[in-house]
DNA sequence: TACCGCATACAAAACGTTTTGGAAGGAGCG
DNA sequence: CGCTCCTTCCAAAACGTTTTGTATGCGGTA
């Protein structure tokens, strides 16, 4: 069975072609009769007719096509819920999503928008594999634009992160709950939004607390779980040690837990942890389990996905742009405990 | 700057539109000048043409577009490396990737791809999160597909999957050449390929170095850290117990590596430990390092795509098709030595 | 000189839709 | 009865390309 096109439809319909679009699109509906209509609908699904979207695109100006450019699609496995999240939100509202990643090349990224526009599609979404200020690729912007995890400091386009300081003072305010009051704090020791984010979280909810910050207990490692061994050693070997430790995230909690088990510390009972990612298979399979506060990938590239598509539909007000920050709701497992009396 | 279509090249080259597609095009050259194409090549980039891919598509009947459909993107963090191996390949060729997840809705995933072949893809990946047999959606084999992760029974498509055998055959050997000779198996309890392929390569290797196999020394275990710690409770706690063990995948692995810990044990002096997934956050993150067989995602992704595309330009013989299993290269970390002398 | 072939350029058709502008016919009204 | 107004349908143009068929002019050959 070769391609069915509208003039097969039309042919075995015994009407024009213009019937059988009129009969099929939802906005026309007024120029052909019920019966007709209903005629050509049989017709067409018994032949499984479904237009050419290559053909309509040319014609309504508008292909239902969005483009993805990452940065780096697989380097974290949060990856596949931003875009899994984004391509959710455009298929229930009928568009499909082209996927580039450029492996951080710039000049790559650039060439890979190019091709995305020469397939028209109606709106671009540039996603960061991390929170950070976007550098968005020449061309976006001829088309509607939006930043998932980045912002623009010029607030040219819409964009989304996460509430980096609120998921700091929920994951610290999990353990000033919990009853403790030297919390120490392994950040991350590169320059990012993150970083700056989650210390002012971290002395926010400690002035909260009416709990003074204190510079020793904070320490910058790298960003993997070797950073969280080397910060724990740091913390964990003070005279007065930490009750608890706030971690930038998952990896970094996951080498606190291997040095806390050196030093024959046992989680929660003598000491307490709370980071931030949420990564199943780190918070979910250390021993106990982590307790770490989401960052929420999914809904993300949803909201995304969701404030383009109002955007190319003319939804949303033209011109107008829209900076969200997500809410990053904490998970809560094994590892918070009231620090040991005396 | 509104599109500039082929027709502003014309006018502004001042030949007609005729004149500029066969001057911007490989294959008719020779019906124009060299001086009028070199100089209606400037123009064209001057003015930053590039053809309408709508167009061009309904025209030549190939769209450049490719459908790549699979159930879990998000669940498993390699799917990035799969997408990313299969995204690289297509757009080396000139194509680009239209992605779609199911969630393992089976309807949704028809639903899918009949939306992708709407957008007149030129050919389709269908891609699983781990080796299984596919259901191929109805309708796929209207256009070129592949696939991925997965295979056909009746062999009417192309595939890739990982040579599961090959790889439990590798990561044992690492351990019989480190002198082992009681070798513990963790596998997973799910009824899969890859389960069955890796007792079978846990077996073949065992029999090469003339180790009789022992069923008291194999254990099924869920899938997930917990499964881990369920079999290693089992495997550690017998009165003889092996010396070293092989687990499924990295996160048993995991939770081997925390019941070694509090029974004492010390990896790899003690117990040597080597299993399958290579997934860099375990692998890594595990102290020390876990020696583990790569399942080559990207590989295998950006070998399906060339497939794919070798079928679609009518490289590859007309109806033939590969089934084609993939090498996993071993990366050895710290988790290996010789058994305890005695 | 008359003819042919070649190099170069262009007009027009086609790809599969959607939509505008009528046309044909019947009903309602004065 | 004649006019207008609906209803129902259709022909044709348009979207931006690519490609086929053809026209023009020129040099070379008989």
């Amino acid at each position: 069975m070769g391609k069915v096109g509208i003039r097969d439809v039309a042919k075995a319909a015994e009407v024009s072609v213009t019937t059988v679009s009129h009969a099929l699109s939802e906005a026309n509906q007024h120029r052909v009769s019920p019966e007709t209509r209903e005629h050509v609908r049989e017709v067409a699904t018994t032949l499984g007719y479904a237009p050419n979207r290559l053909a309509s695109g040319l014609r309504n100006q508008r292909s239902y096509l969005l483009g993805l450019v990452s940065d780096e699609i697989a380097s974290t496995p949060f990856a596949g819920e931003m875009i899994l999240g984004a391509q959710d939100a455009a298929y229930e509202r009928g568009w499909l999503l082209m996927l580039v990643d450029s492996g951080r090349n710039w000049d790559l990224e650039q060439k890979q928008l190019a091709a995305l526009l020469q397939h028209q599609v109606d709106g671009v979404v540039v996603a960061r594999m991390y929170h950070q200020e976007a550098r968005v690729p020449e061309g976006a912007g001829r088309v509607p634009t939006v930043l998932l995890d980045a912002f623009d400091p010029e607030g040219s386009f819409s964009s989304v992160v996460p509430d980096e300081e609120a998921a700091a003072r929920t994951a610290v305010r999990e353990l000033l709950a919990a009853g403790h009051t030297r919390i120490g704090f392994i950040n991350n020791a590169d320059d990012i939004p993150a970083a700056a984010g989650r210390l002012a979280g971290y002395r926010e909810a400690l002035s909260e607390a009416g709990i003074a910050y204190d510079a020793g207990l904070v320490t910058r490692e790298a960003p993997a779980v070797s950073g969280g061994r080397s910060g724990a050693q740091r913390l964990l070997g003070m005279a007065d040690r930490p009750t608890a430790v706030f971690c930038f995230h998952d990896r970094q909690a996951f080498g606190l837990y291997e040095v806390a088990a050196q030093l024959g510390l046992t989680i929660p009972d003598d000491l307490s942890v709370v980071s931030i990612d949420n990564f199943e298979i780190i918070a979910d399979g250390l021993w106990p389990g982590l307790t770490s506060v989401a960052l929420p990938h999914y809904g993300m590239g949803r909201w995304a996905v969701t404030r383009l598509l109002d955007e190319i539909e003319g939804v949303a007000p033209d011109g107008e742009t829209v900076q969200m920050r997500f809410d990053c709701p904490i998970v809560r497992r094994g590892s918070v405990a009231p620090p040991r009396a005396g």
